[in-house]
DNA sequence: TATTGTTATACTCTATAACTATA
DNA sequence: TATAGTTATAGAGTATAACAATA
């Protein structure tokens, strides 16, 4: 174990590292640092697309679901809708989405991809797809697939 | 551009459910709504205990490893030291923690839990152990051991 | 009366720079 | 010169209340 020359019980916590055995046997804790590895490669890498995680699922979103509300995205992606105000009044602000008068509804606005807004995507996903395969490198592709099911059972 | 009612593949966002296939083909994204699951599980049942999630991850590590230093902590959790102080300090104005002088370092402190935190830390494991349970109820055992694995292998 | 989108705001979380005391 | 712990502070992220326009 960790001991180095006197005592055992005591002061164990003088080795560099310390025991996490309890904190590993979590889903929540392996869930987190989990999600926090790939979270650190998407900020490096999407950085050049000036794309946040969020900001990211919204234009994907909206590339497969033209003219989606803020509500539905809301919904979707679990954002409280005075939180989505700002990331889409700058996106619109980048031209990357238009904002139109919702055809069945007066009070929704309908969001849709400008052109510069679906190319921005289609280099986005690529660009995802590839920092997530190697950010989940030590996986097989029948283990991504398999964390995939088993993180969805969690949540859906 | 978006013809409301005649065609089908321009304004699909009419249904309230979006298409979120993209998104859930990505471990980041499934990683990260599976950790939010578990997350609101863990705020509901352990607010009980007064406990936030890495208030819990720095009482059972001292647990476990009595004597260990802010720093040391730090680094096992990824928190940065400036923003570890407050909770040591509410954690020792809590009586749950001493911080005694560091035997070989005097710059260091060494953290150790009071009887008193000794005896919350096991309540709080065995919470944290059936809220776990119950959050990956759908789960197997054996799928929770390979979920946990496979979770591993991305930031281990 | 309920819902969409919005403003304003507060609270929490995370990050950076700089200081002190020890090594 | 480098490290452990701390202070102060700034910036994200997340939350609630309240309002206007529309249903």
């Amino acid at each position: 174990m960790a001991t180095p020359r006197t005592r055992k019980t005591e002061s164990p916590a003088r080795s560099e590292q310390l025991d996490t055995r309890v904190l590993e046997n979590l889903v929540g804790y392996n869930a987190r640092r989990g999600w926090l590895a790939i979270s650190t490669v998407f900020a490096e890498r999407m950085a050049a697309y000036g794309l946040k995680q969020v900001d990211f699922s919204v234009l994907s979103l909206l590339a497969h679901n033209p003219g989606a509300t803020s509500r539905q995205l809301c919904a979707t992606l679990d954002i409280l809708p005075p939180n989505l105000v700002s990331l889409v009044a700058a996106m619109d602000g980048r031209g990357l989405i238009e904002r139109r008068p919702h055809p069945h509804d007066g009070r929704a606005v309908g969001l849709h991809l400008t052109a510069a807004g679906r190319k921005l995507v289609r280099e986005a996903e690529e660009a995802v797809v590839q920092l997530e395969l190697d950010a989940s490198a030590r996986l097989s592709a029948r283990e991504r697939e398999t964390l995939i099911g088993l993180l969805q059972k969690l949540y859906r």
